[in-house]
DNA sequence: GATGAATGAGAGTTCATTCAT
DNA sequence: GATGAATGAACTCTCATTCAT
């Protein structure tokens, strides 16, 4: 679907949001990343916007395939809240600058487009997140007291602070084993309590 | 401390935020919105930065009061814990355009000195939340089994995770509900099993 | 005439043309340097440019003072010089600023009034200096077959490219060495031989 | 080297240099002149400072090709001198702007490669001159009593005053008499006695 | 596909000066 | 005498985008 050059555009871009912020993400900047003029640009995509689009695009495509991914199988609910705990840092960690573009929504207020995206991904996440925490309610796994709604904040919260903890401290912490301990922390809480 | 016009600018400045987003924020806007002309902004602010600085600086008094407001007194700590999301939801209330604030760190990424306020103020924030953490855990309120940094992360997380729904969705729900909502799942999950 | 305030405003607007170059010299600094409002300088003078215009004027009581009590006496005319470009100099090592003021025909290009006014001032030195030249061929200590009206240039030009060597080096050679060594110079050069 | 419009714009500026002052040169009034827009300016010349600097690079290619063509041959030192005087009189009077760059040293106090650059040509300029005093006193052309050193700011201090007073004139006198009378009364100053 | 040249709109900021107090 | 507040005019520079080639 996207031209050679349309996935070099957007790689410039995604370096440029992850080294130096969305604010400094011009066209300018990118066609001289690429090494091409900036009327060239517009040859590959409408216009800024549609760059953008296009990323969140393949951010949506590629958490979609993560999330569908790791809540298939037959393992139980938790555990493949986990795997997709653990799949998500993985792409982060491949592609930092993704955690920029999902962070920068007020950079994006203005752009119905955008913020469309970015909630339609969220929303997306978000109620895959809630099926598994209500089948784990159902099998027993999970402490079935607790509002499965609130549960799912409380989940997608608690991994977007560690991303936010992770960017904060350039990534340099073992991102593996904090979200293994986050989410063992986040398990045992939920735990059924077996007295 | 405030002259009366620094606080008007603030004012405007929250309001455009508010209503028109983060990248809206300009002196032009800020000085339509007084009614003055431009270059007056620059009487009662060095610069646009500035203006920035102030706001932050105003968040982090009225945060670091309400912190260690909550945090005082004989209630239990999960009690304060609960106190301080109430306080702090009702001060968004009041404040609304602050939330915008506090979630543009991408914005302000180039920008040390609003990188390093927003920093303090998270920081602070947590380590109230953590010693209250602490302190539960020794007087046997809170589950001793869970880490608690990772309980403040999903703390946090999950209190941030409420604040950015209440903001999408035109800040419409009943937050007081939400909140003591919310907060009753953490506490369920966190109290010491009692079987 | 001049009020203390107004000597004072002189005084800091020579400071700053000294230390920052007179492009910052502004009503914001004089007033900073000070220590008073911007609004107060305009008690005291009706604009920018009657600051420049007073300390031209005083440049010029100055300079003329100096050029008519050396020029005057029963020392040979050639001695009358020197003591003129000694004292020239005494003058700019006292009040180095005077030197940038000098030097700023360019930035004043566009102001008539202070255009004339460092007219003025060169114009009446050359004329002392070229009376100097005439009477020293007259009585025999000048070398008569040189033009006058070139030897004043000469002289008036290597002055001047001394000053501005002294000035562009910091002020740090010793200028009355220099000054005795470059007008022994011209003096070896205009004497007349006596072979 | 330079593109058409690169040209363009540096004569627009000379031409605004020249007609008003180096004060006026604003890119507003050389986009103006030329008929473009002002951002158009910045697709030739990444900022104001870099069109001064093409300018004063110009001059020093122009000017050391003339110090170095004059200083060659094998005509004596003195007239080798002389011809440097009026050739480059010759190249003031086709492009008298120059003149106004030359003389605007303290416009440009503040910007330190502007200044590098017009130190660097004066520092040349006067070498090649001390050179060919040296010469000229070895050959036994030049009075040999007199410091080359001083002998080199008596030449160039009074090429300059003779310069300024062409320019104060607004450019009306034959300059080309004027500077063969300069140097000629020079050259009979430091011609040795043949008495 | 790509480029050089250009542009309208707008950004933040500075400056000399005025005016009511 | 002095000040706080304000302003019109100007300045340099950036940005997304367009167009002829």
């Amino acid at each position: 679907m996207s031209s050679e050059r349309q996935r070099e555009i957007m790689a410039a871009s995604l370096e440029i949001i992850s080294a130096e912020g969305i604010q400094n993400l011009t066209i300018k900047n990118i066609s001289g990343r690429i090494g091409i003029s900036e009327p060239a640009i517009y040859r590959h995509y409408e216009n800024k916007i549609s760059i953008l689009i296009a990323i969140l695009d393949e951010f949506r495509t590629m958490s979609s395939k993560l999330f569908s991914d790791h809540s298939a199988g037959d393992t139980s609910p938790v555990e493949k809240l986990k795997n997709i705990f653990k799949g998500l840092f993985k792409a982060f960690e491949k592609n930092p600058s993704m955690v920029s573009v999902i962070f920068s929504e007020e950079v994006f207020r203005n752009e119905p487009l955008l913020r469309q995206r970015i909630s339609e991904i969220m929303e997306h996440n978000s109620s895959v997140i809630r099926t598994l925490v209500a089948e784990g309610q159902k099998s027993g796994d999970i402490n079935k007291t607790i509002d499965p709604g609130y549960l799912t904040i409380i989940i997608t919260g608690s991994l977007r602070m560690l991303v936010r903890k992770w960017q904060e401290g350039d990534k340099q912490f073992n991102q593996a084993v904090e979200v293994e301990n986050l989410f063992g922390a986040i398990a045992s809480m939920i735990a059924v309590s077996k007295s």
